[in-house]
DNA sequence: AGCATTCTTTGACACAGATCAAAATGGGAA
DNA sequence: TTCCCATTTTGATCTGTGTCAAAGAATGCT
């Protein structure tokens, strides 16, 4: 995983408050506050967290590690509906059991904290509750970003898209100068990243094997990949503007 | 429109709180608190009630008719990524441009509130910020429902999961006994509908006469649809259990 | 009523992506 | 290193849905 550290980035992947460019939020009275309830659980790639439908008296957010949230029909056809990232939230406040499946795709550490006293926090502390409604708008935000991707895109535009996603991500992160190559690592098989885009693996393999015949990106090893002009992708990517599924 | 009346739904569509089976928290106290920064407005079928990217100094309530959340490429091609109906809700606290394009498909009458003071009601009135995010919780599950509905289910079954989540909340609304034949007025035209599945209107067509032909569906005029029995569209949509799109 | 316009249906054909199958690559264990 | 097994790539073929085109309904206007 890349560090979070950066100059300026301030990340919270301890408390259920979503890392932003400042978090003007993020004081250190809130993590005392989440301090007696919270507690940690570390899962290995390829493990499942939860199954949907399971009993869930917690609710989470990633510390470190890639997680991914599928929905799956009784044929076996699966889509991802979400992908976690450190510091992103996982479950409902209200709701006891999980609606969807969630699974470490790399090594993964959650902050988990006892729902009732999560939920009691939120009622008493207005602006966590009021965080939390800002990260779930921006959630709802990127799945409808996502809807336009899986209802209209080609599979070559959503190879793109993905890379999109995870390259910008990284590049926040890191804080690199815009119009520089950017290195990112793919926490995703070709399965997973099938998945997300509604393909088939096979696709996915031809189209990224495309991309980089036609010197959009590099491949270095299997999950290594440079993109020597973000805009280019940007363009392959069929994105208006900047795009900006996270925010 | 189907009448929001009967007996078992209490339905506060002129307040920004979606209605519920039972909706507990829309008592006297909070409309009279709204009443000050309201103001209505009415759109006939087909008008644009504003552009993604507009500035947009209001959040609203559908308080009758039907309204599409859309977003569009540069090359043209569609999206739908969201449905409003009524009592749904429309506009972001703290953001000032529109993010979709809002249309009206039938005859509309919209709720708005000037945001400012919508978003220091927010603050200052806990239940009502709770009640929002329990509606945006509500409305990313929706949307999630939809990328398994976009990225993995075929035409047929896209066209008979739209059936039923427009039969669902017919039913619900009027309260009518499970097991009977449901008759749905379709609000949408048959391009509306390819814009939200991700298809072509020549295919959702084709699939619409393949279901009626297969006696899934009877037709009656062109926007009038009765489902003779419930759980075979169900099983034609591919939904595990009882699918529930809206919550 | 008759006409114009918009929406819907149906047909013929093309093509993107799925499916089935097999070979190649790479990373980890001993 | 060498082998083994997961993953990925590549190939051949098939099929569902898109595209292009035209004919039919429905709806509204004069």
């Amino acid at each position: 995983m890349q560090q979070l550290v950066s100059p300026t980035i301030k990340s919270c992947s301890e408390c259920p408050i979503r890392h932003r460019a400042v978090c003007a939020k993020c004081d250190r009275d809130e993590l005392e506050l989440l301090e007696d309830i919270k507690y940690y659980r570390s899962f290995s790639a390829g493990q499942t967290v939860m199954w949907a439908g399971d009993h869930m008296d917690f609710v989470a957010s990633v510390v470190s590690g890639v997680a991914t949230l599928t929905q799956t029909m009784e044929d076996g056809r699966t889509q991802m509906v979400g992908l976690l990232l450190p510091s992103d939230f996982v479950g409902r406040p209200g709701r006891a059991s999980a609606a969807y499946t969630v699974s470490a795709t790399t090594d993964l550490m959650m902050c988990c904290f006892r729902r009732k006293p999560f939920e009691q926090m939120i009622n008493t502390t207005p602006h966590i509750a009021h965080r939390l409604l800002e990260m779930t708008l921006d959630e709802l935000d990127a799945a409808r970003e996502w809807m336009l991707v899986l209802g209209r895109k080609t599979a070559r535009e959503k190879i793109a898209s993905l890379l999109s996603i995870i390259a910008r991500r990284d590049a926040v992160l890191d804080g690199s100068a815009p119009g520089k190559a950017l290195e990112i690592e793919l926490p995703l098989t070709r399965e997973a990243m099938a998945d997300y885009l509604g393909l088939t693996l096979e696709t996915v393999s031809r189209q990224v094997s495309a991309l980089k015949r036609d010197k959009v990106i590099t491949l270095s090893g299997k999950r290594s990949i440079t993109v020597p002009d973000m805009d280019r992708l940007l363009l392959e990517a069929g994105d208006d503007s900047d795009g900006g599924i996270l925010s």
